[in-house]
DNA sequence: CGATGGGTTGACCGGTGTCAAGTTTTGTGG
DNA sequence: CCACAAAACTTGACACCGGTCAACCCATCG
């Protein structure tokens, strides 16, 4: 455990940054074009909670009367068939932002990885400070654009790459976050099971596991315990990947 | 063909509901709760433009200058890679709103897969009209938050269900969908190709054309033409795919 | 008419899922 | 800090779903 202190602890890597209290919001607002009296706003309007790992944050279906602002930890945004079936529709880190509600209902259940801190802006206030100043709609309007572009890419890896290609597709993407998150490491912690990833995936653990562990053997990766990764050659990963990266 | 003439055709069944000039911008502005003055407002702005079967209308990743209203015809939005796989992110059918626009850039193309009419909605008046009247700007977020929950909906297919369960929900939206746009029927015309619902569903041609061929076997549904569809028992083709239906 | 493109069907194969055993890691109580 | 149990992960054998390739059918259009 100790040879890995340098790696990057998503949990904790955020709410080290700055000053205890409500210290994200300027991450929200940094966002759009208006300017700090916002957070003051917002700040006085939110409460934060904090949830172990496998606690549900927010359940599929659900009346939602907040949007969620991630403050420390790592989520997933599941789905469920009612056989159990289960799909990770997206992984929640430090600074995201999560606005949507069709009809006032939440589109999907939110679910802790590791312990969290997620920040409560009641919707109703929130709107009416949006009213108030068009620019803050922007704000929410790009959040919300952004999971859509998030999801579209998904869908193309889910209809069209095998697993192999995923699994790549994965861990480039998991490497580009966790670097924009913490410091960018060449080790970096892996927050999430392998059933997280198989679901979030499309695939199973045994799956996952063996590409990994391919990977591995080729050299492009390495896995110097099971959940730090170590990429070698980021490009040689999803050269063939491109559409995604943009 | 003269046989099917009591078939639904999407190309045809809006424009022929009401006047011609303009007749979808009560579609639009109906949404929200805003009055008629906006229509009156939305038609000075817009033109309307045609395109023949297989037409590109905008291309993924072009500067997105434009909204866009569907008004007759049926479009495809498409990603691909750059090998050549392709995936359809979802199918347009007349009065469907297209108003996103990442960093202002097109998140995936739009083709013609019958005869279209499109209505192009230039995006500076749009917004211009947006931001004095904010009761617009709901209309867009809504038609944007719909689209997320449909490609969300995709994503638990692709990622969790097997082809016989793939076409199954596709038949299943697809007859609620022609069912809204046309008068319901019994009988339906399936407005895509194979090689359509193929790359909607993250299958191959062959794939869907035995799935198709044993449930025409099994008696559920009945394809009478080529492309004309007849559910004899909907409840039965999705009643474990409930999560969809909400 | 024949040419062309879309659709169907069959034979075969490979990639993933399934099932099961074994190994490593994590967590807990002494 | 150790011992043990539980959970997570890996690995292998095997089966099967769906992809690939090819032949064929059918409708449309010159």
């Amino acid at each position: 455990m100790s040879k890995f202190e340098n790696v990057v602890q998503i949990d904790k890597a955020q709410s080290s940054k700055g000053s205890d209290r409500n210290d994200l919001i300027p991450t929200l607002c940094g966002h759009g074009t208006c300017a700090a009296d916002h957070c003051v706003a917002l700040a006085g309007l939110s409460v934060t909670k904090e949830y172990k790992a496998g606690e549900t944050v927010f359940w599929d279906g659900d009346a939602s009367k907040s949007y969620f602002l991630i403050k420390s930890g790592v989520m997933r945004c599941v789905r469920y068939l009612e056989d159990g079936r289960r799909q990770i529709t997206r992984f929640i880190f430090p600074g995201d932002l999560i606005v949507h509600l069709g009809n006032n209902q939440n589109m999907y259940g939110g679910e802790a990885i590791t312990a969290v801190e997620v920040q409560f802006i009641p919707r109703d206030k929130l709107d009416q400070l949006v009213s108030k100043k068009p620019c803050l709609a922007d704000l929410v309007t790009r959040s919300i654009l952004e999971e859509l572009r998030e999801t579209q890419d998904q869908l193309l890896m889910l209809g069209q790459l095998n697993a192999n290609e995923r699994v790549a597709h994965f861990l480039c993407v998991l490497r580009k976050r966790l670097a924009d998150t913490g410091h960018p490491q060449t080790e970096a912690k892996i927050p999430m099971s392998r059933a997280d990833i198989a679901d979030y995936l499309g695939l199973t653990i045994e799956t996952v596991s063996r590409v990994l562990g391919r990977l591995r053997k080729e050299g492009k990766i390495s896995l110097p315990a099971n959940n730090i990764l170590s990429v070698r050659d980021p490009h040689q990963l999803d050269h063939h990947l491109d559409s995604f990266v943009a």
